[in-house]
DNA sequence: CGTGTTTGACCTGCGC
DNA sequence: GCGCAGGTCAAACACG
């Protein structure tokens, strides 16, 4: 459960973070963005639009240092520097529908992606496969967080669908899915066993669904909530600053753990969404 | 009662 | 083909 009677540490902890993109070819092979450019192409890649200048780096409270490499698989966590609180790093996993993204080696095998391509994403995706079913991977964006709490508020809403241990790691890893019926978009949250302080978030896929104020009662925001990943905290008064996390669309409230009180929207215009714009949600082919 | 978490079993991918 | 590790399912349970 995340604390709901606890004023989101994670909120506070996290106050700088840093993008990293990176693309995966089967799993783990990724990019690091140092600077905006990157920042944004990647980004949008992933159908973000982020205005470069729009936002400023100071304005988003956003380290794009220069990273030494991350090692995919096993520590990603590695390349995290002594952080100054909070870090998050984005990684930007290739996939078949990123191909742009993708790293020199495929994404997947082909052999895979035939298999894949007979199995549409769309819905498949997620649905409860049936046996022999391949699985589809989505694209993904991983953080290298610096924060107490594993499980950081991104402003949806998910259930914790399993655990599992780590290989060569003391921590398990948590498996997330948006509670969202029509979204498929799953997280992995585990800590680096190298620096218990670092939290590394995997999101996979895209949310089709703008988030929602609440966890229940159909309150429907206008406004999705995956930009405020890179709204300072001045923005936000009624709250504490928290980086939002890269993801498409997503939904709301994942503070309140469930049954928690929900979090109270910010104020229209203000609050979790920055100056960034909304990038197009794929799914909704809309 | 509805929603979310826990947890063991099962499935899948991949390297050897 | 085998074994390992990651990923997912789903029943049981917990909580407000």
């Amino acid at each position: 459960m995340s604390g709901e009677d606890k004023p989101d540490p994670d909120f506070a902890a996290a106050s700088t973070w840093e993008l990293r993109h990176d693309t995966a070819a089967a799993d783990n092979s990724f990019y690091y963005a140092t600077d905006d450019y990157k920042e944004s192409t990647i980004l949008s890649e992933f159908g973000w639009n982020i205005p470069p200048d729009s936002t400023g780096a100071s304005n988003r409270h956003c380290d794009f240092a220069d990273f030494p490499p991350i090692e995919p698989d096993s520590a990603p966590s590695r390349a995290v520097p002594d952080a100054i609180g909070s870090r998050i790093e984005p990684i930007v996993e290739a996939s078949p529908s990123n191909p742009s993204v993708s790293s020199s080696s495929s994404d997947d095998p082909p052999e895979k992606s035939s298999v894949a391509a007979a199995n549409p994403p769309a819905d498949t995706a997620g649905k409860p496969k049936k046996k022999g079913q391949k699985r589809i991977r989505q694209p993904r964006f991983a953080f290298v967080t610096k924060s107490e709490v594993d499980h950081l508020e991104d402003g949806y809403r998910w259930r914790k669908y399993g655990q599992k241990a780590v290989k060569n790691s003391p921590f398990p890893r948590s498996y997330y899915r948006c509670t969202n019926s029509k979204c498929m978009v799953k997280k992995r949250i585990e800590r680096s066993f190298e620096d218990p302080s670092v939290v590394i978030t995997t999101y996979e896929g895209q949310h089709s669904h703008y988030s929602v104020g609440y966890p229940r009662g159909g309150m429907v925001t206008q406004e999705p909530a995956f930009p405020n990943y890179l709204t300072p905290s001045s923005n936000s008064p009624h709250l504490p600053y928290h980086p939002r996390l890269p993801h498409p669309p997503l939904q709301p409230a994942a503070g309140s753990s469930g049954r928690g009180e929900p979090r109270a929207p910010p104020p229209p215009g203000e609050g979790l969404l920055g100056d960034i714009v909304p990038p197009r949600m794929r799914n909704n082919g809309s």
